[in-house]
RNA sequence: GGGCCGCUAGCUCACCAGGUAGAGCACCGCCCUUUUAAGGCGGGGGUAGCAGGUUCAAGUCCUGCGCGGCCUACCA
């Protein structure tokens, strides 16, 4: 891809129309949307749009007008139009943003077009549009100019329409059931929250470093301790690692939390809230997604997490032979340095995760990989937690929160010998603090925004979720 | 980070036994007043991602680099 340089052909005409005494960069214009138009059918009509297409005719011509709403024909006649309005058509050309007046008629095959009375140019085009009929294929064109994907191809504009509808639902969902959105900061003097290599940043003035957030966990429970029963954010973390079609150095994350419940009752709000958004959009309680129908109809799939390791045979999931000798079994390169829960997780995005494609709970994690969430009262190494898989895709994390401070030190302290240069980890005493004025039990619930709009528009990759994904800087 | 693939006109793509670059769309000129991938005739436009190498000769073969895609490794 190189940079095209605006050929001497499209300066002439900029000229030209300067020439003319015509402004070629317009302003206000009264329009009404081509949607309306093509309701109504009938009478005079004024619209603004893109042109994505011109047939010309001799002293006629067809265009093809398309705006946020819709596409609509127009008709020009040199003879009705008149001369001078007929050489300003002559220098407009496709991509050129134009005001339209005329009224609507049908043309021999029926089809509605406006009659043009008048027309101006509103903004010229200096770049040729990609090829009408192929469109703009190139990916790497269409993620670093977004705006060219979005005007030649349809089906993009839709996904990120259904992004917006998601999390308007997202939102209408929770404010009903009384959930009051919050912000909490982006930038963090402690790293925490989740697991992950953050961004660093600096405040000059403080002259201290700050952590772009990994996870909005810490400051929505210190919310919970202020009295805020419900509350959620939808929004922004950063993580510092690889980039895939399933991950984006910034991503979106909607974080729930309700005070007096727990993990079971996260459950039923996570099989709601999603169920909500999939009816709203599809109109029923399945959809497809990349060739396989998917099911939301209640009792969704659940499985304990400890039952996994039975199933394929590992007696003691804690047994780190054991673990590793199934490993081995199924050919998973393994380094030698990993810890039984670096195994286990090798196993289980390896081999068991993929094969959850219908909606399924996975419950019970062990403490030392959750060290925010509360414990079984009769069995404290597992946590009341659950992830929810959908198509082989982790798509919820929720749990019953932590809320004992002398507990949740420990914990940290744990965390904090696991430390490396790329993850600090620090004891957050300012939350420990927190806790020991009493935070209310809680279930907290997390979801991974951009994988459930990929699920929802069927898109494989994260990026065709994210209007402007990051690459690397052409050089 | 590793593996595979790609990068040719603004766009979509050809040419690939190495012989000095083509088509369609877009753009320009002429003809055409109900087309819709409108049509007809003519035209301009390319340091073939970048840098080396092999060769009489490289878009084509080799090496390195850049960017991207897919797979793979870690976080959601």
């Amino acid at each position: 891809m190189s940079e095209n340089i605006i050929s001497q052909e499209q300066k002439r005409k900029i000229d030209w129309w300067k020439e003319k005494g015509i402004e070629p960069y317009g302003r206000k214009f009264l329009k009404q949307d081509i949607y309306q138009i093509l309701e109504n059918q009938t009478g005079e009509v004024s619209i603004a749009g893109r042109i994505m297409g011109i047939r010309k005719h001799g002293k006629a011509a067809f265009c093809d007008i398309s705006d946020a709403s819709g596409k609509i024909q127009a008709y020009l006649k040199k003879d009705i139009i008149g001369e001078p309005l007929w050489e300003n058509f002559k220098n407009l050309d496709i991509g050129d943003i134009v005001g339209i007046q005329g009224e609507l008629f049908k043309t021999h095959t029926e089809q509605l077009t406006i009659l043009i009375k008048n027309f101006i140019l509103l903004s010229k085009n200096l770049r040729s549009l990609p090829e009408k009929w192929h469109g703009l294929k190139d990916i790497e064109i269409r993620y670093r100019k977004r705006y060219l994907d979005l005007i030649m191809n349809h089906d993009v504009k839709n996904i990120f329409i259904t992004r917006t509808k998601i999390l308007s639902l997202i939102r209408e969902f929770l404010n009903n059931k009384n959930f009051i959105e919050v912000e909490t900061p982006m930038m963090h003097p402690i790293v925490g929250g989740a697991q992950a290599k953050p961004f660093i940043t600096h405040h000059n003035a403080l002259d201290i470093d700050l952590y772009l957030r990994i996870a909005p966990e810490l400051y929505l429970k210190r919310l919970l301790v202020g009295g805020m029963e419900n509350v959620y954010e939808i929004n922004r973390s950063f993580r510092n690692e690889g980039i895939s079609t399933l991950h984006n150095p910034e991503f979106t994350m909607l974080e729930a939390y309700s005070a007096y419940k727990d993990c079971e009752e996260m459950i039923n709000l996570t099989e709601e809230i999603l169920i909500y958004i999939i009816e709203k959009i599809y109109g029923k309680t399945e959809f497809i997604y990349q060739e396989k129908n998917i099911n939301f109809q209640k009792p969704w799939k659940r499985i304990l997490w400890t039952d996994i390791w039975k199933e394929i045979g590992i007696n003691q999931w804690d047994n780190y032979q054991e673990v590793k000798n199934k490993a081995i079994e199924y050919h998973l390169e393994i380094e030698g340095n990993e810890n039984v829960y670096d195994l286990l997780d090798l196993i289980f995005s390896k081999k068991i995760q993929t094969q959850f494609i219908q909606p399924t709970f996975v419950i019970g994690y062990p403490k030392e990989i959750s060290p925010l969430a509360k414990s079984y009262k009769d069995n404290p190494d597992i946590t009341e937690r659950f992830e929810l898989y959908i198509s082989g895709l982790e798509v919820a994390n929720a749990y019953s929160e932590l809320n004992d401070p002398v507990e949740q030190e420990k914990r940290f302290q744990e965390e904090v010998k696991k430390a490396t240069p790329d993850r600090p980890k620090t004891v957050d005493q300012d939350y420990i603090e927190t806790l020991e004025y009493g935070m209310p039990p809680a279930g907290g619930l997390g979801i991974g925004i951009d994988r459930m709009v990929m699920l929802l528009t069927n898109s494989s990759s994260i990026r065709d979720v994210i209007l402007f994904p990051l690459l690397k800087q052409k050089t």
